[in-house]
DNA sequence: CGCTCATTTGATTGTTATCAAAAGAAGTGG
DNA sequence: CCACTTCTTTTGATAACAATCAAATGAGCG
C-alpha cells in the first residue's frame, strides 16, 4: 500500500496528476521545469502548530495537514482536511496544523508559470481554474456533512471523500486507502465527539461497510456507503476498480 | 427601515459599495458604466426552484436567495445565503433558490471589465479577488457554526454575519436590518429543526439580545453576541454604530 | 518494562429532532 | 368585510441522537 506520508511522488508528478484528472490537456512536461519539489517547510510531529505560510503559496506534497479554527474554549473545527496535492489556503483565523509528518513545497514557481499569459500555458491556468472549483465543492460538502448528515453518514461521506481525492492523486489502491489519522483528528473533521466517532466506526464496520486499522481504510462495500451517503463524485473517474489486483496485498491491512 | 428586497439601489452602486469596503481604491465610476442594471431575471415566490445561471455570472440586486443542497429523503441545507450584491456561484448538485422575490442582473459586463488587462481596471479586479476571498471565508465561518457550534451560538452568529453582510452594502441601520425569512428557511442555513430554531430564537429575544419580527432585526446587544459566538468579523468595519439616529424609528420596529 | 497516547467500553446527561396540535398571520374570493 | 384556506409560529410531550464523564484496554516507543 503507497502512502500518504511516503510515496515516493514528487510535487509536479502529484500536480499533473490532479489536473490532468480535471481533463485538462497538459503537455507531458507541463509541469516538469516547476521547481516544486523542493520542499520549502519541513513540519513534524502530530500536532505541531505552524503558522499560516511566510509569503505566496504552499503545495502540500505528502503528509496530512488540516485548516483549522480554535474556539476559545478548546473545540476545533477541521475546516478543510489538506491531502497530497492540495492547495493550503487558509483564511484569517484559521491555523495550519500538520496532521502527520508533512512535506510542503513553495508553490511560487508554479504561480509565476500561471501568471504567463501566453497560449502554451492556457491548459494550464484551466486546470488550475477547475482544481479551485473542485475544492470549493468539496468545502461545500462539508458544509452539507455537518449540517444536515448523521454521524453515520458523515463518517461514510468522509472515507468515500478521502478515497477519491487521494485515488485522484494515485494514493489509492482500489478501494483502499493509507490515511493515519487518530480518531480526534476525524472527529474534528466531521464534528463529532471521538468517543461518538468511536462507535459510529464500529457501525461501519460491524455492518461490513469498511474496515480501518493502523491508518489503513478499505472501502469494503463502496457502493453501499455511497448510497448512505448520497454520494456525489466531485471527480471524473478517477479510480479504477482494478479489484483482482488489489485484492491480495489488500486483506493483510484489512485486518 | 431599508429593505433587502425593494432597496433602490442600483446594481452598480451595490457592487461599489461593496468593491470599497474591500479597501479597494475605486475611481467613482469604476462601475457606473456597467449594465448591470439591467436586471435578467426576475424571481418571484418564495419557494421558486430555479436551475442555474443560463450563462455566465448572475450578480443578485435584491432579495435573498439560497444555494441549496436537497438529500433524497427531503432534508435541506443552505449552503451558502445569498443576498443583495453577492455574486451566484451554485456547485454541482446544489439549486438556487429565491427566498424572497429577487432581482438578479448578468454579471456579463463586469466580467468582460475584469478581463480587461489594462492597467485602469487594476483595483477592480483587486476588489474582485478580495470580494471572493470574503466569500471564501463567509462559507469557512459555516463550516464552524454547523460543526462546533451550539444551537444558540449559531443564531448569534448567523445575526451577527447578516448584518455585517447587509450593512456593507448599506442596507442596515445602525444594529438593525431587514431580513425576511422563514424560520424555516433559517433553520436550513443553520442546520437545525424549525422547532427547535423557533425555541433558540426565543431564549436569544428573552435574553434581551435580539429582536426579530416580520424580518425586522435588531442586534439589541450586540457586543454579547458577539462574545456568545465567537465573532470574527469578515469585513473592515463597513458600519458605524449610528445609535443616535437609528433609535427613533426602530424601536416600533424591534416590537 | 514502563511510559504515553489512542482506542474502546460503560453509564449518564444534555441537546436536538420528531410528532402532534393549537394559535396566529396573511392572502383569496365571495 | 368576512369566511376560508394556507402558511408560519408557537407550545407541549416524547424519542433519538450525540456529548460528557470515567475508566479500562491496547499500541507504540524509548
Amino acid at each position: 500500500m503507497i502512502s500518504v506520508v511516503q510515496h515516493g511522488l514528487r510535487g509536479s508528478e502529484l500536480l499533473g496528476r490532479k489536473f490532468r484528472s480535471m481533463r485538462a490537456r497538459l503537455e507531458p512536461d507541463a509541469l516538469s521545469a516547476l521547481e516544486i519539489d523542493e520542499v520549502d517547510v519541513l513540519v513534524a510531529g502530530s500536532d505541531a502548530f505552524v503558522r499560516a505560510p511566510k509569503s505566496g503559496v504552499l503545495i502540500l506534497v505528502s503528509g496530512v495537514v488540516g485548516e483549522v479554527r480554535v474556539l476559545k474554549d478548546g473545540r476545533r473545527q477541521i475546516v478543510a482536511l489538506r491531502l497530497p496535492g492540495d492547495i493550503l489556503a487558509p483564511v484569517k483565523g484559521e491555523i495550519v496544523v500538520a496532521l502527520t509528518r508533512a512535506r510542503v513545497a513553495d508553490g511560487a514557481s508554479l504561480m509565476a508559470r500561471l501568471a504567463d499569459a501566453s497560449d502554451a500555458y492556457q491548459p494550464l491556468r484551466r486546470a488550475w481554474l477547475a482544481a479551485g472549483r473542485t475544492d470549493q465543492a468539496i468545502l461545500r460538502d462539508q458544509v452539507v456533512r455537518l449540517g444536515r448528515m448523521s454521524a453515520f453518514e458523515r463518517m461514510a461521506h468522509i472515507f468515500l471523500e478521502a478515497h477519491e481525492r487521494l485515488a485522484q492523486v494515485g494514493l489509492a489502491v482500489g478501494v483502499s486507502f493509507h490515511l493515519p489519522l487518530t480518531q480526534q483528528m476525524i472527529s474534528d473533521v466531521v464534528g463529532l465527539s471521538v468517543v461518538h466517532l468511536n462507535r459510529t466506526l464500529q457501525l461501519l464496520r460491524r455492518g461490513g461497510l469498511v474496515t480501518a486499522r493502523h491508518g489503513y481504510v478499505t472501502l469494503v462495500d463502496r457502493a453501499q456507503l455511497v448510497e448512505i451517503a448520497s454520494y456525489v463524485s466531485r471527480f471524473p473517474v478517477a479510480w479504477e476498480p482494478c479489484e483482482p489486483a488489489a485484492r491480495g496485498p489488500l486483506q493483510q491491512l484489512a485486518g
